[in-house]
DNA sequence: AAGTTGAGCGTACAATTGTACGCTAATTTA
DNA sequence: TAAATTAGCGTACAATTGTACGCTCAACTT
């Protein structure tokens, strides 16, 4: 790659970056403003241009490198839990992990899940809907379920986990073990309702 | 009530209502503007102050109002189930017809929920907060479960049906019933593994 | 009847926004 | 080496925003 391509790379990952970096509690991305972001890049607002057509092509872009991100570190943690334990409560104490270590990737997923930009919200679904098929298949095979109960269990837990992670952000630390410990319950009943249900289903077979 | 309380009450009320009418899935009510739903309600920008402290003020009254009326159309709802029937079917069923006919009203509580104004997600909250505890008494009562157990149960329903509300209003409405039939699923996996659990508990003892 | 209150208006202003346009200077290509 | 490309800049402009201030006049109080 040239000086030329790798300075403009430089600069388009400081443009990603200064708009991760301006999220918060209180700062969605879509109240982030052109100018601010180039400013905290520290370029000039015009230049912004020369990387993305508008905002929402940032925005856009964000969103699939957050759930990149985001689905990376829970592979690792599965790895974790290869090593033997609970799958469930391994997989909810990553993803608190993660989610303490990255919020910001996190809050533009959750936020623009029901933002006002179609392509945003079918963006984050998309990144969601991998989540999901990747544990579909997990537990079809694994515990041999319908395809349809499956991918019901699935989004269940997915939801219930996101939902979770929400929640996560806007408490103090001590009391997110609650928090946590209220969710494994909560994908323990899941978990076991489609086991039961599964099972019905087979005997009536 | 005098003629002039009655006046500014009605002006008041053209005021929420505009915020209503201009909220669409392209438009978030953080996205309006203090001018712009002065103007849809024939008022001058400044007059809005004679109502509201600011836009803050506004929606968080819409989000009062909003979660009011949502928990009076379920509670309608619920009584038809008393007639008889599965209760989840019925719930399931009402909800999304409370959602087809007050769109704007679940966006609200829908987006906020999710947004970037610690008080307006306080407010959210607190409107699920009515829906869980009610349930979770219900079940309590019911179900004979643990009140810890039916916290957890109620918690999970309540995300289960809020999140497929949201995709609800994203798709076709001929796509619906599929929805509504995976949710009914989803239901009854969260209700049979809770059910599971306290059985489980109960022997234990 | 006289005095007070307050809802609604119009004007005004400083901020901030997105983006069009044309320039510069360094890199790349030929 | 000469020509072409392009990342980044500065200037400029029209929109839109929230809100301060002071006025009017109908409704209410005394």
């Amino acid at each position: 790659m040239g000086v030329r391509a790798q300075q403009k790379e430089k600069t388009r990952r400081a443009l990603v970056d200064a708009a991760f970096n301006q999220l918060s509690a209180e700062r969605s991305f879509s109240s982030l403003s052109l100018r601010e972001v180039a400013r905290e890049a520290g370029i000039a607002p015009t230049s912004f241009y020369r990387h993305f057509k508008d905002m929402n092509e940032l925005g856009l872009t964000m969103v699939d490198e957050g759930g990149l991100t985001l689905r990376q570190m829970m592979r690792k943690g599965r790895q974790r839990a290869e090593a033997g334990g609970s799958v469930i409560r391994i997989s909810v104490d990553t993803f608190i992990e993660v989610l303490e270590s990255n919020p910001n990737v996190f809050r533009i997923l959750l936020h623009e899940r029901s933002g006002t930009s179609a392509a945003f919200r079918a963006a984050v679904e998309r990144e969601i809907e991998h989540f999901i098929s990747e544990l579909a298949h997990y537990t079809e095979a694994q515990a041999k379920r319908t395809p349809e109960l499956a991918r019901a269990q699935a989004e269940a837990l997915v939801i219930l986990v996101f939902n979770a992670g929400a929640s996560a952000l806007d408490i103090k630390r001590s009391e997110r073990k609650a928090l946590a410990d209220q969710l494994v319950l909560q994908l323990r009943m899941v978990a076991t309702g489609a086991e039961a249900l599964q099972q019905k289903m087979d005997n009536r077979a």
